[in-house]
DNA sequence: TACAAATAGAACATCGTGTTCGGAAACATA
DNA sequence: TATGTTTCCGAACACGATGTTCTATTTGTA
C-alpha cells in the first residue's frame, strides 16, 4: 500500500490551504478573507477544503498548531537559564523574529480576535508554571490578575513590534518588557 | 413644524436598537449577533434599521459614542488630582463600576475586536497628553511603546475585572494597576 | 491494466446582507 | 375633524458566502 505517498498528497493540500490563508490574512485581514478566496488562491476544490477542515477557524487553528510546535521545539533547543517569565518572553521574541511572517499574520492586527485569544490562553498556561515556583506573595494582587497582566502586556509589546515591522532586535524588546514589568512584579510578589 | 416630537420618535428608535444590541451581545457575544436578531428584539422594521445605521458596526459604534460622552462628563465632574495616568485610570474604573452593564458588553470578552480597538485608540490619545507633560526620559523605551504598554495593561485589568463581574471595588483595581505599572514606568522615564 | 484514494467542481439548499417600494401609522397643523 | 408630512413596517428582491452532495477525473499503487 502506498500510504506514504498518499499522505504526502494530503499534506501538500493542507499546506497549500494554510499558506493561502496566511497570505490572504496579510493582505486583507482575517475577517475579510472568505473561504472562496482561500480555495481560489490555493487552487483547491471546494469539497476538498471541507474534506480537510471544518471551517475557516479550523484552518486558522491548524496554522496556530504549526506555530506552537515550532515554538516548543525552539524552547527545547535553548539552554534553560531560568530567570522567571523573562527567559520565556525572550525566547518568544526571538522566535517571532525568525518567523516574523508567520507571527505577523497570526498575532498582528490582521490576525483578529481568534488567534490572539488562543495565544493568550496558551501563554497563560505556560506562565502559570513559572509563577507557581515563585516565592510567597503579599496578597495585594491576586495571582490570577498577575498572570493576566503579564501575558497581556507581553502580547502588547509583541503585537506592536510585529505591526511596526520589527524596528528593534528581539533582545531589545525583551529588555523593554523586563524593565517595564519586573519592578512592579517584584514589588507585588516580594523577591524570594 | 413639530420637529421636536418627530426627533423624539427617531431617538426612541435608535435607542431601542442600541439597547437590543447590548442585550444580545451580553447573551451571545458580538460576532454571533445578526442584524435580524437586533431588529426582532427591538421590534423595528428592517428598512428602518438601515435608515438609521449603515451596518452592525455602525450601530455598535453609536453605543461607544454614548459611553464616551458619559465618560467625559464623568471626567469633568471630578476634581483634577493630577498624579499621572493613574488618576485617569481610576476615573475609568469608577465609571465602569457605575455602568458595568454597558462596559461589560463593550469592553468585555463578548464585545469582540471592534470595540476594544476603538477604546484602545481613544485611551492612547488621552494618555499621550499626560505623557507629554512628564519629564525627560532616558530613551530606553520609546514613548510609543510606553503608551501602548500602559493602555494595554490597563485594558487587561479592566476586561478581566468586567468578565469576572467586578470582584473588587474600583479603587482596589486601580491600586493593583498602579502597583504593577508605576515602578517600571518610573524607572524608565525617570521621575521628575 | 486494474484498483483505490484523493481531488475538482457543478448543483443545491440555506442564511445573512443590504436595497427598494407601497401602504400603514404617528404626529402636526388648521 | 380633515389634511399633509414624517416615520415606520414588512414584503419582495438580488446578491454573496456557507456547507453539503454527487459525479467525473486525476493521481498514485500493484
Amino acid at each position: 500500500m502506498g500510504k506514504k505517498v498518499i499522505d504526502r498528497r494530503i499534506q501538500r493540500t493542507r499546506q497549500l490551504l494554510q499558506e493561502a490563508l496566511l497570505a490572504l490574512i496579510l493582505e486583507k485581514g482575517y475577517d475579510a478573507v472568505t473561504i472562496q478566496d482561500v480555495i481560489d488562491r490555493a487552487n483547491v476544490g471546494r469539497s476538498t477544503f471541507y474534506a480537510h477542515f471544518q471551517d475557516k477557524e479550523d484552518l486558522f487553528l491548524s496554522d496556530f498548531e504549526t506555530l506552537r510546535a515550532q515554538f516548543e521545539q525552539h524552547l527545547l533547543s535553548q539552554p534553560a537559564t531560568d530567570e522567571g517569565p523573562w527567559s520565556l518572553s525572550l525566547m518568544m521574541f526571538q522566535h517571532a523574529q525568525s518567523q516574523h511572517r508567520l507571527y505577523k499574520a497570526l498575532a498582528g492586527k490582521q490576525g483578529g480576535n481568534v488567534m490572539l485569544a488562543h495565544i493568550h490562553k496558551y501563554l497563560a498556561a505556560l506562565l502559570r508554571e513559572h509563577l507557581k515556583s515563585s516565592g510567597k506573595r503579599k496578597g495585594l494582587v491576586p495571582p490570577d490578575v498577575l498572570a493576566h497582566y503579564l501575558v497581556s502586556s507581553f502580547m502588547a509589546l509583541l503585537t506592536w513590534w510585529l505591526d511596526n515591522d520589527l524596528p528593534y532586535p528581539a533582545e531589545r524588546m525583551n529588555d523593554m518588557y523586563r524593565q517595564l514589568t519586573e519592578p512592579g512584579v517584584m514589588a507585588v510578589i516580594g523577591d524570594s
